[in-house]
DNA sequence: CGGCAGTTTGAGCACGATCAAGCACAGTGG
DNA sequence: CCACTGTGCTTGATCGTGCTCAAACTGCCG
């Protein structure tokens, strides 16, 4: 499950917010601490309260971040993919997990050692900056969340998902490609998958959008910002 | 509004999280940039978007942090009470504050300069160490309302915040305080005033609390932990 | 005394959850 | 090759939480 890192990671891994430019022996020196892990699909990586020993960056793959209640019912916090990092924050809030995290589909991750990294942080502040930085990100993520969470409704919080995953395909039109099931998508924006299962179709009804499995066209852009919609 | 800092507050503040074990000379040092401000019930200390060039501890009073959505309705995201530091990790966020700050009672504050903060926090990897605890902690505190938004309903949310609030009073019977106005606390716990009007008379008529004005009895601590009720 | 802000109470409604059934599709095994 | 099963998604009917709109009540201050 752990072993060495492949050159290419070793080099995606190295233009990270977190090791961007700095001198090869530093990012040797915390490379050394750090393994590659491979996850397969739905498998769960940490649950929360669990000791925090690493945190990661995902090669190749996708990590869904979640809680989950008494009753069972889960909560997606984040969908982590290629590129990105996940739990740095973790290793400074007393040890443990505040999250679940779970492969959602099988996943390549790199696994950096806590206390090695925290070592290696304490020897520069600026290295601390970085970190400062990406969790000060990370934290208006959180806040925006709640804010999206309390004053808007279910379809506000679809569109804003959508427009800010869309991407100009191939042929020039504006698309989302869902990037998990979506009952997970369900989850992240905080509705029920009936719920998401109806909101997309009445968008599509109104022509805003067109739905085919994961593939979603806009068709109107500017209405969807807009959002004036009943 | 703003000047030189009481020698209270001096040490108040020298043992807030960000300052405490720390040297003489140090403290000295950061606290040569800091400046008292008076601000008036009501009064907007900065806006949502404004430039950060500040972070600010509070020495007496309650300060506000809100969200408001284009309708003018707002959510109340926390509200900070003597001893407690807030906007630090703004500093760390592009430059602009992620949320709007008011005083909610007339407040003493005292400003602590970001950029001088900043280069005093470069000079010992340490002093970020604190910082970056303490945001963890802020960030884990996000999650959980994130958590009990979608996961819980309103009166799970209210029955978890007078568990958290409650304390023994001085005839020994478990009581809360509300700090803010109950329209506030609505705001805080995620439902309208109307609404936590109606919850903490359903609660009271079965028995759980006794509401008079601001000041809330808990009659049965053990059945509002359960939260068996319908 | 009037005016005002905060709170309560009432009646109706809407959004989204729940429960339940049906459908499409892929994988498995007889 | 065709049931059989499981999973994800959809659709329908109903229900409940909490919101909206509106009015009345309270305490407080000018």
């Amino acid at each position: 499950m752990s072993s060495n890192l492949s050159e290419r990671d070793f080099l995606a891994l190295r233009r990270g917010y977190i090791f961007s430019d700095m001198e090869d022996g530093q990012f040797l020196e915390i490379m050394s601490h750090a393994s590659s892990v491979e996850i397969p699909a739905g498998q769960l990586l940490f649950s929360q309260g669990d000791p925090v020993k690493a945190f990661y960056w995902v090669g190749e793959g996708l990590v869904r971040l979640f809680r989950s209640s008494p009753q069972g019912d889960e909560k997606v916090l984040e969908l982590i993919g290629p590129g990105r990092f996940f739990a740095e924050a973790a290793l400074f809030m007393g040890g443990r997990f505040p999250v679940n995290a779970a492969a959602q589909v099988a996943s390549r991750l790199v696994a950096i050692d806590g206390t090695s990294f925290k070592a290696w942080l304490a020897q520069d502040a600026s290295r601390c900056f970085r970190l400062l930085a990406g969790m000060s990100a990370r934290m208006h993520k959180l806040v925006n969340e709640i804010d999206s969470l309390t004053l808007m409704k279910g379809t506000d919080r679809l569109l804003q998902y959508l427009l800010d995953h869309s991407e100009p395909d191939a042929s020039g039109q504006t698309m989302v490609e869902l990037e998990a099931p979506k009952q997970v998508i369900a989850s992240r924006i905080g509705v029920k998958p009936e719920t998401l299962s109806r909101l997309l179709h009445k968008l599509s009804g109104l022509g805003y959008i067109e739905v085919k499995d994961n593939r979603i066209l806009i068709k109107d852009e500017d209405k969807l910002r807009e959002g004036g919609l009943d």
